[in-house]
DNA sequence: CTAGGGTTAG
């Protein structure tokens, strides 16, 4: 018998080729329960493997062991590989074993996971098949499906059935409330439990984080009898959610002891606010650097405009000496940068090569990251191939290729773009309409631009300072500049250098002295290098014959940075 | 075994 021959292979650590010679092996003399179990729990560094073997071989035999079938799921639920877990439930099911009260619950789990409503039932009808139903765990996994299906009243109805609970099944009673927002259920919970552990306080603390009531948390994060990780962290993100960087940033420095997750909340509430060098000191004060931390610093750059920065620090982690692995978030992010920077060719060399190599599948993320790339590179047959991929194609999605097409010259497929988008009732947002008016800003359709920037409020959209900045292009390039400077004074905000830009931009190219100069005092006003706007108005100057004016003009910005406009008085404007 | 905190694309 070859079997105790293999079982001491199993205490040893083994390579991924002897690993496969086993797996021939078992296939060969049949399946043994327990060395499946041993090799999950023995070999981590193999599990997945064995996992994956696992089921495959399942799914060719017709009286799979009962225990290593658990085990597989027990292994794939808690590596977030649910649908893996429920298939191998359904295996079992299919050949007719019984499943024990462990598989049940994993499937459980699996289904609250997926938001599978059916499965969820099936097994719910299952449990009292096989009378599980006396089984805290399994009892306390059916309340975790209806929680997580937003089904309370369900929930609530197998919570009070139950004839035994622990904190978990409290735990979950109090979660679900939390997240269909009653919150006075969940504090009638919090408060009748009958005793709590860390996760009662932190899911407590974090509803009172997620409706902003940030006193309360307060409170009750100091009245905590134990505080872990977890806690801190959850007053982190909370500060950092109402944009309160500094009472954040002092909850990190208090907190005993930081992870990655603490790191990561702050760096990205840095990175909201533009933060990025005191987001990136807190990213090199970290001794172990994972590709989590790796990505939200990278997000960061990529975020707030820095693509060569974003780039530098992906070449770092793929360093040998550092040799962190990036993921799809990472690709996604990375890929985005060389869309900012315009290259086309690290972008390409990621998604034909790269992953490939990396064994990374692309996702809907990853492929309208890359539909971006190609349009803004002017590859927009290459985009739309992306773009038939999608699973699922979304406002994102959309919104990149209306945008691609936009500035490809293909405005009338950017339109109807749009037009199917809404046939298929995608909503569109304030990033939609910019795209959109981009395109419409090339071929000057101004009634139909009017209509589109007029359509935003039936969305629930309030245009910002940059769809008026396109919609003063727009009319500006077609010579309705006191229309455009109408609108302009018309805005219920601030409007920033951009929006006065286009005007200043299309006075020059027809010649408007009057109004050119009224839109250069604005963009001399709100933006602090204004170099680019007097070249503008001297243009405009030399373009109906003031050569003189011109001439000073260009002079002062050149020498002093003053920007001194001849008669006009509001022009003494000092600049550095 | 069951519950809780962070990061991706326009």
């Amino acid at each position: 018998m070859l079997v105790p021959k293999i079982t001491t292979l199993l205490n040893r650590s083994l390579t991924a080729k002897q690993l496969k010679q086993l797996h021939g092996f078992i296939l060969v003399h049949g399946l043994d329960g327990l060395i499946i179990r041993h090799l999950i729990t023995s070999q981590p560094n193999y599990s997945q493997t064995i996992a994956h073997y696992l089921q495959l071989i399942l799914h060719h035999s017709n009286q799979p062991d009962v225990d290593s079938a658990t085990s597989a799921m027990r292994y794939f639920c808690k590596h977030g590989g649910f649908h893996e877990a429920f298939s191998l439930y359904v295996g079992l099911q299919r050949s007719g074993v019984s499943p024990s009260t462990f598989a049940v619950a994993s499937a459980l789990k699996a289904c609250a996971r997926l938001g599978n409503r059916k499965g969820g039932i099936m097994i719910h009808g299952q449990v009292h098949r096989y009378g599980f139903c006396g089984d805290v765990y399994v009892e306390t996994a059916l309340v975790g499906v209806y929680v997580k299906l937003g089904d309370m009243e369900t929930a609530r109805k197998v919570f009070d059935e139950m004839s035994e609970r622990n904190v978990v099944s409290w735990n979950s009673m109090m979660d679900g409330y939390l997240r269909s927002g009653s919150l006075s259920m969940a504090e009638v919970f919090f408060n009748g439990m009958p005793d709590k552990d860390v996760v009662s306080w932190n899911s407590m603390v974090s509803g009172y984080l997620r409706t902003g009531d940030m006193e309360k948390a307060l409170r009750l994060f100091q009245e905590m009898p134990e505080r872990n990780q977890t806690s801190w962290n959850a007053m982190i993100s909370g500060y950092v959610e109402c944009g309160k960087l500094d009472l954040a940033r002092s909850f990190y420095n208090s907190m005993p002891q930081r992870n990655t997750i603490s790191c990561i909340t702050m760096i990205a509430g840095y990175s909201k606010c533009g933060d990025i060098v005191s987001a990136r000191e807190l990213f090199d004060e970290m001794g172990k650097k994972d590709h989590l931390l790796y990505n939200a610093m990278i997000t960061c750059y990529t975020k707030n405009s820095r693509p060569k920065e974003a780039l530098q620090l992906f070449d770092e982690m793929l360093q040998p000496n550092v040799n962190v692995q990036p993921d799809k978030m990472t690709l996604a992010t990375v890929i985005s940068a060389c869309s900012q920077l315009g290259d086309l060719s690290f972008g390409s060399w990621i998604y034909k090569l790269y992953m490939n190599q990396m064994g990374i599948t692309m996702d809907d993320h990853l492929c309208t990251a890359l539909i971006d790339l190609y349009a803004k590179c002017g590859s927009i047959d290459e985009a739309f191939k992306l773009f038939h991929k999608l699973h699922k194609k979304d406002v994102v999605a959309y919104t990149a290729m209306i945008l691609g097409c936009g500035i490809n010259g293909k405005e009338q497929i950017a339109i109807k773009l749009f037009d199917e988008m809404m046939e298929s009732k995608i909503r569109p947002n304030l990033v939609t309409f910019s795209g959109l008016l981009t395109a419409l800003s090339h071929v000057g359709m101004v009634e139909e631009s009017y209509h589109c920037f007029n359509s935003m409020k039936r969305y629930g959209l309030v245009p910002t300072p940059d769809h008026y900045s396109l919609m003063v292009e727009i009319l500006g390039r077609a010579g309705r500049l006191e229309e455009a400077h109408n609108l302009i004074k018309s805005m219920p905000m601030q409007p920033h250098g951009g929006v006065w830009g286009a005007l200043l931009l299309a006075c020059s190219t027809h010649n408007d002295v009057e109004l050119g100069e009224i839109a250069a005092k604005h963009c001399f006003e709100l933006e602090a290098d204004c170099s680019g706007y007097g070249s503008l108005l001297a243009n405009i100057y030399a373009g109906v014959g003031r050569w003189e004016d011109a001439k000073r003009l260009r002079k002062s910005i050149h020498e002093k940075g003053l920007v001194k406009v001849p008669g006009s008085s509001w022009m003494d404007h000092v600049h550095e």
